[in-house]
DNA sequence: GTCTATAAATGGATAGAC
DNA sequence: GTCTATCCATTTATAGAC
């Protein structure tokens, strides 16, 4: 998802990220884990002694990896237009290769057998994500950029939803489904 | 999801429905469901053999659903937009009660571990739905009554990703997510 | 149609040695 | 940090009696 993978903590989190995206939380075990890193279950367990702990530590990575992504796309002072377009592009590289979605996505999928402090996680991600690109939108229609109607947060939830859900889509109906969705958003708010 | 059970077998496919919405596919045993109805495993089994073969009948379940739900809006001569805004009046019943996504969100999740059966069950259903709203979009830009750019089926995409991944947000952030997208979707198109 | 019984595999998890 | 060994519960699935 983001850097080369370092000691073992992180490269179990790497592949975890990985399975997330490809067969979702509840649909990958410290087996497959282990299998892919040539180490034992209990290996895992050392690191991770419950399987929520990995959960937390999954979520932690999406935090930090929104983080990064979020704090660049502000300091690149692009216009709002161009900010949401390189967002949709780095989106669209879950795509390439194999099927990949959201991992956020994927989390929402298994919510309710997830502990609460999972919960608690995905809520705020899920928040800051929106709030992100609401601000974008706001910034955008401010400068005359872009243009839709009420909330920017609503609006948000439009831009949003429809691309995770594209992702997701993409799987089964291929990436045409993914690249024409942003087409469409872009362009019902350029006017 | 619709009518009454009569037998066992409706039974069944009636409450895999209700475990598919809130728990999803791979996250449901037959133990889940023999236990609600107060038989035994080995009972299921013998009105579906393999896990797929119910998968099967759900996706069948879910297909007589769309036919019988897109032949009434078809019947009722309503107005696309609202024949648009009975559709999504009738996904908000997930919501009620019980925290519940579309079936067809749910299957698509687990998309990677389906047998080819389901896979291309799902893909013909998701296709079923999204040439239905693109129908009821370019009768409603036809008429005048509604406004968007591009393809009307790019704007179906737009249109059904949004709605099925609100469901999604709904179960974590509440049913206004719900209301404020179809809200924002629909005022966007009214121009 | 439903039951008991059972099989074989998998999943999460722990104890203790190296 | 990693291993062997083991535990217990669950899951899918089958055989055969009632």
């Amino acid at each position: 998802m983001h850097n080369r993978p370092k000691n073992r903590k992180q490269q179990i989190i790497a592949l975890g990220l990985d399975f997330l995206q490809t067969h979702g939380y509840e649909n990958f075990s410290y087996q497959d884990i282990s299998r892919e890193l040539g180490i034992t279950k209990a290996s895992i367990h050392h690191h991770f002694p419950k399987k929520c702990d990995l959960g937390i530590a999954l979520c932690e990575a999406i935090e930090e990896w929104h983080e990064n992504q979020f704090r660049e796309l502000r300091h690149n002072q692009t216009s709002a237009l161009e900010t949401l377009q390189t967002y949709m592009d780095q989106l669209a590289t879950y795509v390439v290769g194999e099927s990949r979605v959201c991992p956020l996505s994927s989390l929402q999928s298994d919510i309710t057998l997830l502990p609460d402090a999972m919960y608690q996680a995905i809520k705020r991600l899920d928040q800051h994500e929106i709030d992100f690109i609401a601000e974008q939108l706001e910034r955008g229609r401010e400068a005359g950029e872009l243009h839709f109607q009420g909330e920017s947060e609503n609006q948000a939830l439009i831009v949003v939803l429809s691309c995770k859900g594209a992702l997701q889509y993409a799987r089964i109906h291929g990436d045409k489904v993914f690249s024409d969705t942003v087409k469409q958003l872009l362009s019902s708010m350029k006017q």
